[in-house]
DNA sequence: CCTTGACCTTCCAGTCACGGGAAGGTGAAT
DNA sequence: ATTCACCTTCCCGTGACTGGAAGGTCAAGG
């Protein structure tokens, strides 16, 4: 299978499974006579599996632990759990961020009353507190 | 003032207000004799406007929009709040993406026993859907 | 046999918003 | 005269790719 099959089939673009290769989260695949990556089905739910931990927000580095303990049959699920669990209070200090960003706007943007004066809360909120 | 005070007072690092002077988002400081950049209360204030925009999530190109909106005594607050109104968007967006991606890391953590045993509902829900 | 077009290859550059660090000049105090 | 903190410009690296150039390959159609 070339890497533009490989790469409908994972939902990884071709560009960024060379990517992968280059940066060794999946070695290299193997070459066909003239040259062109070939990829088994076995290489594609390597990339699917790449894909959805990447779609979860787990950095390419965090990927390649999880696809280590994936690899690794005598893996304690203890520390997947401990990787996926760190992942997530990464994601829930992101949120309360976010939330806090989000009440500050929505506060300075209640208080503008958005017409055609220049007066504005919103740069008086930015200019000084 | 030297770049170093300003940083101090601004919240700035030297580093970036180099930085942003480079992109255009601020005008080239005055110089010293020696060279050295020099700046009044008026560049420090700007600085610390960027600051707190930039800590609300504003892209530099936003807060560009929102320094001239600033600058510009004929502006409309109708014109601010809708670049406010969509950065509150945006983060909604992404609010959601997030959470949505904690409750499946979650639901996957919490049918994880986190033992010393390889069964692992968290690999096996990155492995396949 | 030739061409077309869709593939594939490598390599370089750009993105965003800076931070690190090198190499060298300046200012003020000791 | 020296020390030391400050300043200058310059280029490189970050994360996770994406875009694009220049060129090779493969299968089908004329």
């Amino acid at each position: 299978m070339n890497i533009g099959e490989a790469a409908r089939r994972s939902g990884v673009s071709a560009k960024t499974i060379r990517y992968y290769e280059g940066i060794g989260l999946i070695p290299a695949a193997g070459r066909t006579a003239s040259g062109y990556r070939a990829y088994s089905a076995n290489e594609v739910e390597t990339l699917r599996f790449i894909q959805r931990a990447r779609s979860l927000g787990f950095s390419v580095d965090e990927v390649g632990t999880l696809l280590e303990l994936w690899r690794d049959r005598s893996r304690a699920s203890a520390d997947v759990k401990a990787v996926a669990l760190k992942h997530v209070t990464a994601i829930e200090t992101k949120i309360a961020e976010l939330e806090s960003i989000r009440r500050t706007l929505l506060d300075l943007t209640n208080r503008c009353c958005g017409d055609d004066h220049p007066d504005c809360p919103i740069l008086d909120g930015l200019a000084a507190k």
